[in-house]
RNA sequence: GCCUGAGUGGCGAAAUUGGUAGACGCACAGGACUUAAAAUCCUGCGGGAGUCAAAUCCCGUGCCGGUUCAAGUCCGGCCUUAGGCACCA
């Protein structure tokens, strides 16, 4: 029987003393492999059942690639800054570098009793000076090239936690920690210019081999847009102001401008009259809270400055306006409104009685030469009591439509409507509900044979009684007039003019598709895309305008209110002037405290007064008492790892050619965008700068999923019972079986649920696989029965392993045992293999057997990864598939190499496939070798 | 609303370029060993009809339709669910 507990402890031991995982950088004589893990937050609860999981993956890769002759680094460290330990300090009057420290401890022993292949010897904490030293200096790098800034500007402040936070640190307008409300406020910060980066970082998104879901989110959150800036100069002063819009085509469409509240203009021009007014809504805008924001956003509010702006293009003056959902940081806050075909600017121009002006028209059929043109209207009657709508039924002569007609001499669409509504149906008690947009469709009239184009307008009538008065009908017009449902209208109605209508009558907003310009000058009968350029083309030409990309990433704030983060390296001189410390200042040490609480929600460093106090060359100054994001020091450490105690460079450039890039890195999903956004910027910064020999940091990414409790709900305080705690594992199953299970719950990706018995049943291979040993199943003299399964395992794990597939490797390890059982015996060769290709899933157990029975004195960590013949792999029979009409109606097992003839005959003699043949024509039998033979027959 | 991904037995899940749906494991049932139980080893295990037992047949990968000799896999349209974005002009 296998003494799990004590085998693994002895095993773990044995490799701390033979540093067996610890790894020569400087070895350039093999390949390098770098396999990394997301380094955790090392906080007071301990490791979780999720952390094994992804480790696990990781160190499977490690200790293949190692027997496989790479040299692998493969590293851990402790994201170590952060709020838990700061308000433990609060809390308790301890420094949060000993809480900190003992948690630091604590996930140390737990992970070492999982056996993970890390080299201890390159373990990081952030909040190390030595390390943190260089964290600075990077801050530093960034300051002096003018991408970190000291700027002021409006900020998610969180009066709870009493500090500003990132926007990647803001869910639903709330804080990421704790869930407390984010207000805006404006606040002399420390930012870093990420947006200077926005494209690199999208354009390098390429070459990436991660999933395609992350790297989407981060296009998303770069968020390009192309589009224009378009001036305008408001009426009867010399201000202007300018818009960004990425539909500058519609320029003729636009009836009115709206800035955001807080734009600068806003003072200057609005009127006398409406001071107050705007004044008041500026108040009420500021006081909003972002969530408040974002959940008003159903209703547009807004008001009228009084003053007007001149649209480039018409020259007519248009009103200018404000309201909150034009934002002050998107764009130049400012915009042009364009109702007819924006959603937004409708709902606003609807509540506000502002004019729309359609600039743009949706085609329907085609276009034909020598169309005759004309104006008409398509008229949908609705009987709101019986809901049905009102139809001309045509049968065989055009099929069911709606009311349609031309528009005469001196009529207006609506009047043309009422009145074709009264001829062909009778009714006449009706009210107007809607007048849609415009559609020009082109068609061909039989009883005319001619082309017509015409310009249509749909209405939508509501019917108010019944009453009805006589029709009046050409002797031509035979049809029904008839009341149908919704879903008949659906089905019945063909004609592209009539749906489209009816699109635009149950949709109802702008019309924001593409289409044909009208009303539009020199841009009239040109598509979106035409006319886009050429209005960009137009607008640098009258010096009114120019092509601008813009991007909906913001700058990183880069500043907390707090005390445990890296002091930012830069003193605020008496005269004005910003110093940043000189590289033999740093480390700027954090200083020790007696009070970790920030008042009046200035940080805590302010309380510092000796360390914060300096004077240089007889200037005095104040160092800056804001520390940094927590994003700070993960934004770089994988740099670190590499040359970790490096006292003179973040690490040595040789070192680093060498290592990058990361050739694999595992961890969650949830930091898609912070920290692997933050990482890629610092990194190409520190790429274009010389310093890093590599764009990209992480050549392939993959997130494990969760694991999820035994309910099928995330682990947590909700229900404590189902919580699984990794090291009560350990104790009661070990670390293989934990290890194997989480492996071969399901794909790595996934969310998983856990299951006791599932657990259980991963304990039990193991004691399975001993116990080939135990018995003495394994023999001297080889075992020619195992042989293709052997090689099969060995080709199947491998690739498995390669591919992250570690859930179907294990099944076809489980395969291989089943098959040695059945066989009741294996050769010493095979089952040395067969260990090889569990030890990294299960390190402890494959080593104790490696030594114990197998006879071995060095660790197997650095024996030759198995292989495998190709030649062996290959089955010389199979089972052939006998389909009739692609039905399988027998199987017989034949050689490998036989011909399509052969198969066919083979398979026409099976006596069930006989049978259902029997008597019908064969139509046709498709053979596929080393597969099946299909016969169809009729 | 928009963008991703997922939906397969009682459960976790497998299935090359379209080619035997359910590998492997769990649970369950039966058998062997045992005084007995546990452990272990062996066998069975999608649903239904059929039979002493079998052969055999029908249905079945979220729903509806299509392409094909053949669809879990490809195409069109829905539904459910997880994640991301959401007044981004």
């Amino acid at each position: 029987m296998y003494n799990f507990k004590e085998k693994e402890q002895k095993w773990q031991k044995f490799w701390e003393e033979n540093q067996t995982f610890q790894t020569d950088v400087w070895d350039f004589s093999r390949p390098k492999y770098y396999a990394l893990d997301m380094f955790p937050y090392p906080s007071g609860v301990g490791l979780h059942a999720g952390h094994p999981e992804g480790y696990t993956a990781t160190d499977i890769i490690t200790r293949m690639k190692k027997m496989q002759g790479y040299n692998v680094l493969h590293p851990m460290g402790w994201d170590a800054f952060g709020l838990p330990a700061e308000q433990y300090a609060i809390t308790t009057g301890n420094h949060p570098e000993q809480f900190t420290n003992e948690n630091i401890q604590t996930f140390k022993k737990q992970l070492k009793s999982l056996g993970f292949a890390y080299d201890w010897k390159r373990e990081i904490a952030t909040t190390d000076p030595s390390y943190y030293k260089w964290t600075q200096w990077i801050f530093k790098q960034l300051y002096l090239d003018g991408y970190a800034k000291y700027v002021d500007m409006p900020v998610n402040w969180c009066e709870e936690l009493g500090t500003v936070l990132s926007n990647d640190e803001v869910i639903d307008g709330k804080s990421e920690r704790g869930g407390y409300p984010v207000v805006r406020k404006n606040m002399k910060q420390w930012v870093m210019d990420i947006p200077a980066y926005a494209e690199k970082l999208l354009n390098h998104l390429e070459e990436l081999d991660w999933p395609e879901s992350t790297k989407e989110i981060q296009r998303n959150w770069i968020g390009k847009s192309e589009g224009a800036l378009v001036d305008f100069k408001v009426a009867n002063t010399n201000q202007s102001f300018t818009v960004f819009t990425t539909r500058c085509d519609t320029l003729f469409g636009a009836t009115y401008c709206v800035l955001a509240p807080e734009h600068l203009i806003v003072d200057d021009i609005t009127t006398k009259e409406q001071k107050a007014v705007v004044e008041s809504y500026k108040k009420v805008c500021a006081t909003k809270s972002e969530l408040e924001r974002t959940e008003l956003n159903k209703e547009k509010t807004g008001v009228f400055t009084g003053a007007y702006a001149i649209n480039p293009v018409t020259n007519e003056e248009i009103p200018i306006w404000i309201s909150d959902y034009v934002l002050a940081t998107y764009g130049t806050g400012a915009i042009m409104a364009v109702p007819a075909h924006d959603e937004r600017d409708y709902e606003f121009a609807q509540k506000f009685n502002l004019p729309i002006i359609q600039v743009l028209e949706e085609e329907t059929g085609e276009a034909k030469e020598n169309e005759c043109k004309k104006n008409s209207i398509v008229a949908v009657v609705y009987d709101k009591e019986k809901n049905q709508y009102l139809t001309i039924n045509w049968h065989q002569n055009g099929g069911r439509l709606f009311i349609g007609g031309s528009i005469q001499e001196g009529e207006t669409p609506k009047e043309c409507a009422i009145r074709e509504i009264k001829e062909e149906t009778g009714y006449t008690d009706i009210e107007l509900v809607k007048e849609t947009f415009k559609v020009r469709h082109h068609y061909y009239a039989y009883n005319k044979d001619k082309y017509f184009q015409i310009e249509c307008t749909g209405f939508l009538f509501e019917l108010k009684t019944h009453h009805k008065e006589n029709q009046n009908l050409d002797a031509d017009e035979a049809f029904d007039v008839e009341w149908v449902s919704l879903e008949t209208v659906e089905q019945e109605i063909k004609d592209a003019l009539h749906l489209k209508i009816l699109e635009y009558i149950q949709s109802g907003c702008a019309m924001v598709g593409d289409g044909i310009h009208i009303h539009s000058e020199f841009l009239n009968g040109l598509n979106k895309e035409d006319a886009i350029s050429t209005m960009i083309a137009w607008l640098e030409e009258h010096h009114v305008g120019k092509k601008q990309i813009n991007y909906r990433l913001r700058e990183w704030i880069f500043a907390r209110q707090r005390y445990w983060g890296e002091p930012v390296p830069i003193i605020h001189m008496e005269d004005g002037t910003d110093l940043v410390l000189e590289d033999s200042q740093l480390p700027l040490i954090l200083p020790k405290m007696d009070d970790y609480k920030g008042r009046n929600g200035a940080a805590p460093l302010e309380n510092a007064e000796d360390w914060k106090q300096v004077e240089i060359d007889g200037i005095k100054g104040i160092r800056e008492t804001s520390t940094m994001p927590g994003s700070a020091a993960s934004s770089w450490y994988f740099l670190r790892y590499i040359d970790p105690e490096n006292e003179n460079q973040i690490a040595d450039p040789e070192l680093l050619k060498h290592w990058l890039p990361v050739d694999l890195y595992v961890g969650g999903p949830e930091h898609a965008v912070g920290h692997l956004l933050y990482s890629r910027f610092w990194n190409e910064y520190l790429y274009d700068k010389g310093i890093v020999p590599v764009r990209e940091p992480f050549q392939k990414l993959v997130h494990q999923g969760m694991i999820l409790g035994a309910n099928g709900i995330k682990m947590g305080k909700r229900y404590p019972e189902y919580v699984v705690n990794p090291t009560d594992v350990v104790e009661s199953h070990g670390a293989d079986a934990l290890r194997l299970y989480e492996m071969f719950m399901g794909p790595l990706q996934a969310d998983k649920p856990w299951s006791q018995t599932g657990l259980d049943g991963s304990k039990k291979f193991l004691d399975r696989v001993y116990r080939v040993f135990e018995e003495g199943k394994m023999i001297e003299t080889s075992t020619p029965e195992l042989e293709k399964i052997y090689h099969q395992t060995v080709k199947k794990v491998t690739t498995d392993y390669e591919t992250l597939n570690f859930n179907t490797a294990i099944s076809q390890m489980m395969i291989f045992i089943n098959a040695v059982y059945k066989e009741d015996k294996i050769s010493k060769e095979y089952a040395e293999g067969f260990i090889q290709l569990l030890n990294p899933v299960c390190p402890h157990i494959t080593e104790e057997i490696w030594h114990t029975f197998l006879g071995h004195n060095d660790t197997i960590a650095i024996s030759v990864w198995p292989t495998y013949e190709e030649s062996k792999t290959v089955e010389d029979t199979y089972e052939m598939i006998v389909q009739v009409n692609g039905k399988v109606r027998g199987k017989i097992e034949v050689s490998t190499n036989t011909s399509k003839e052969e198969m066919e005959i083979l398979a026409k003699d099976i006596p069930n496939v006989k049978s259902h043949i029997e008597g019908k024509d064969i139509v046709k039998v498709i053979t596929v070798p080393k597969k099946l033979v299909n016969i169809v027959v009729k």
